[in-house]
DNA sequence: ATAACCCATCGACGTTTGTGAATGGGTCTG
DNA sequence: CAGACCCATTCACAAACGTCGATGGGTTAT
């Protein structure tokens, strides 16, 4: 009911495909879809719900405890999201703790933000 | 320069994983990555940045134009974002004209406002 | 020094994903 | 009707991805 958009035409210059009325910025996509990469996994979700929530660095040994993965795809997982800039390391000991980097860029908080809530 | 943070164990038993100090949610993981996963594309981000800026939906053909893609591959892209549950389509005519849905819960809504801004 | 443990990296394998050619259905025009 | 156009689907193929076993470097305990 009521007016759901403006009217759509019927007919149009055939074979004339309307230019988009928006400018598509590709880089700005590209490093978009790069950092959403880097979060759009079951695992690395998981694992950033829980860096987030944790006060305490945790390392890797603890999270292939977590998990039923091994810990060489554990490895890997962190290794995307230190790639993509979204955690950082300390070594104590034989054991290595991560968190969330403290200086993340406005835009990738609240990125994070509106997916951890 | 100030404490970081809290004091990392070096010597902490060995051989014995801390459990995680926080419950896992899978079923949220998956949901969550299957919707990231939909969007984690440079084409597909640049549709959903067109759409969300152009006032007036947008046909197959006119991204087919905008992207140097084919289209079945503009298809392709489309229906992904179809099935996630962000796009909504209207025929009109010969042509199917397609616009962000406007009824997006709102775990949805926040992320594409966290990225597009 | 030796052993035990944690972690990163490499190589390999199966799966998923992005892309395009080809095909067919649907809609308008002549 | 025949022809032209838009779109979805199928198939095929290369690239990227997730996973694990094996290996090596680094650190602590005995």
């Amino acid at each position: 009911m009521a007016v759901t958009l403006k009217v759509l035409p019927m007919t149009r210059e055939r074979g004339a495909c309307c230019p988009l009325p928006v400018t598509l910025d590709q880089a700005w996509a590209a490093d978009q879809a790069s950092l959403l990469r880097a979060i759009a996994d079951p695992t690395r979700l998981a694992m950033l719900a829980a860096l987030q929530k944790a006060e305490q660095p945790i390392c890797i040994c603890d999270f292939t405890g977590a998990f039923g993965l091994t810990q060489p795809t554990i490895s890997h997982h962190i290794a995307k999201l230190r790639a993509a800039g979204l955690v950082e390391s300390e070594r104590s000991g034989i054991w290595v703790y991560y968190r969330l980097r403290r200086d993340l860029p406005g835009r990738v908080s609240r990125v994070l933000e509106a997916l951890l809530g």
